[in-house]
DNA sequence: ACGCATGCTGTTACCGCTAACATATCGCAG
DNA sequence: CTGCGATATGTTAGCGGTAACAGCATGCGT
């Protein structure tokens, strides 16, 4: 590597070499840089045109800590490969934009420890404030969040006890309707396929929303297949073919995500079926993906980008409610019959 | 929001606070939660008592100010939403996991002035490395990279100059490779269709060794589609559709990245068109999502997770060559021929 | 007994920046 | 001319930690 044509950089600039190349104090130079206060225009080109020169980039740790100020949001979420959280994230990058708050990203896996862990690391950067995905959470990351004296939201689920704010749907409600229209088209052998993760909360509170309803009706699910890890795609077709063939019976089939239910979707074309006459499908989440389908598939949309834009509005303290912290915003998904629930 | 009932959270703790609760100085408060220096096993215990029941959280923007020393990897990509950076990110991660050191994501949406600022944003946190996707940047960001004084690793791409180290596939190799192949299977009517961003280099250069490949045996693209934005899969399948309309005798569909190349697929199943007799169709990246489709698409994976984990390495300082920066690591993609090139 | 390494703890001086206050300088009403 | 508010700039004192070094026992070889 040859060194660069113009200055070495021999060791990080400070204020104080912006300063001296351009006669004013080192705090003139910083209500320049952070445009505060007022300054000569003159003075003010001078700061900027020596500040571009040199290459000089602020030294936000120092600011951070002398200011008491620091313009992050910590988001913490499952995972980034499925498709729903990076939609979230566009709905809070977007709402952050214009707001100086810039969005942190931590990834939990789903592991409560991880999910704890993470959130020390971030909260010890003390963030502005905290979006986290779900209610569940280990004590000490619970109290963590309670004694963080920054906003927190919790996101994507509302059946539980947030710490401070919520928003999402409530996973439960969304089961039982997503039954309840199934029971209404007159499927009556309905199987379950989904996630085994343990810690996926939301699948199992929508399972558990829709067992509900079934049960009011007198039915129960005739068959359940679990899976973990894989790709989602070919594990819906294996999944589907494990039931299909286990239980000839069954007429419905209820995936946990829209991922799995397309392979399923894929697979029963390929066998012949007759979809919805014969069979019924139904997954969950929405994803755009399905645009693409050979035929639509059944589904709730999480209201994902919904979810991000509000929460990201309440840490930055412009949602519209006057109210300060402690708001639940219950949203609502509608429900797609897409071509795979007949009626 | 009743108070928790423990102590309220008036303030934020300090190594004070821990420190006059435990009887020590914050000196050995601060050894004791950094785990460094020697203290004797009483005192530790007792620290750590008090700071776990205080529930104190370390300031680490005053940390890193003191020490010069920051965990922080700023890792900037152009979009979380495509399938490829997710495992990217996942190499990284994993790699970064036990080396203390811990990934930042920025995101940039394939614009360059974005880029700019997203990595003047996470330079004026001080970071101990930054991986960044790509080796076209503007100007400026080149020019603070080059002056940053730390590891600097672009990725995914190696056709150009690297600022500093780099690793990634040729693309354009991956491109003429991919045509190189489809020449022997035999196609002569071959037709591209990809995205329209004005900025994915990548898939421009794939484009770019493919024609190369396509001149050098005396033929050229009968058509070519692109498109921006949407459902990748619907994409696929219009595009496919499009030019198949137009262009009848086209007899290969050479897709810029997979999940349109399964839209596509999908298309032509259902068309009930003989794929790959008929027809042949190749996609990139070597998507895991293939593997549920009901034919496998040829593709190419572009060395992902790899990519993640050698960038990591290098960071981290910890990869096997002993140089000191500057370095390119070319990976090398295997070609998949799947279900969708005959012979 | 002495010297010296070793273990444990405290003291001091910053890290680079900004809040708050102090200090010019100037125009202009009284 | 005086006084006072606005404008423009500088000075001081931290923010909450950590590096570096300074005590002060204690143990141990000689």
């Amino acid at each position: 590597m040859s060194k660069p044509p113009t200055l070495e950089p021999r060791r990080t600039l400070t204020l104080r070499d912006v300063s001296e190349a351009s006669g004013v104090s080192e705090m003139t130079v910083s209500r320049v840089l952070r445009n505060r206060g007022d300054v000569s225009d003159s003075t003010r080109e001078r700061v900027q045109e020596a500040a571009r020169r040199l290459g000089y980039v602020p030294n936000k740790i120092a600011g951070a800590l002398a200011s008491q100020r620091v313009n992050l949001v910590a988001v913490i979420i499952p995972s980034l490969s499925n498709m729903v959280f990076p939609e979230v994230m566009t709905g809070i990058s977007d709402t952050l934009e214009d707001t100086g708050l810039q969005p942190v990203v931590g990834v939990t896996n789903y592991s409560p420890d991880r999910e704890e862990s993470v959130l020390y690391e971030m909260l010890s950067w003390r963030p502005s404030g905290v979006i986290i995905a779900g209610l569940e959470h280990t004590d000490a990351a619970r109290a963590m969040l309670a004694q963080a004296g920054i906003p927190i939201v919790e996101i994507m689920d509302i059946d539980g006890t947030p710490v401070d704010s919520a928003v999402g749907i409530s996973h439960r409600r969304a089961g039982r309707q997503m039954a309840e229209a199934i029971i209404a088209a007159g499927y009556r052998n309905i199987a379950f396929l989904g996630t085994m993760m343990p810690h996926d909360h939301r699948a199992r509170k929508r399972l558990e929303g829709f067992e509900d309803a079934l049960a009011k009706a007198g039915l129960s699910l005739v068959d359940r297949e679990f899976y973990s890890g894989g790709s989602a795609l070919l594990k819906g077709r294996e999944m589907t073919e494990a039931v299909l063939t286990r239980s000839p019976q069954v007429d419905f089939l209820y995936y946990s995500n829209d991922m799995i239910g397309a392979g399923g979707l894929l697979y029963c074309l390929h066998k012949g079926l007759d979809v919805p006459g014969q069979i019924g499908l139904a997954g969950f989440n929405g994803v755009e993906l399905l645009d693409g389908l050979p035929r639509k598939l059944a589904t709730m949309d999480a209201c994902r980008l919904e979810i991000g834009r509000v929460a990201a509005e309440i840490i930055a303290g412009k949602h519209s409610s006057g109210t300060i912290g402690g708001e639940v915003i219950e949203l609502f998904p509608t429900l797609q019959k897409g071509d795979t629930i007949r009626g």
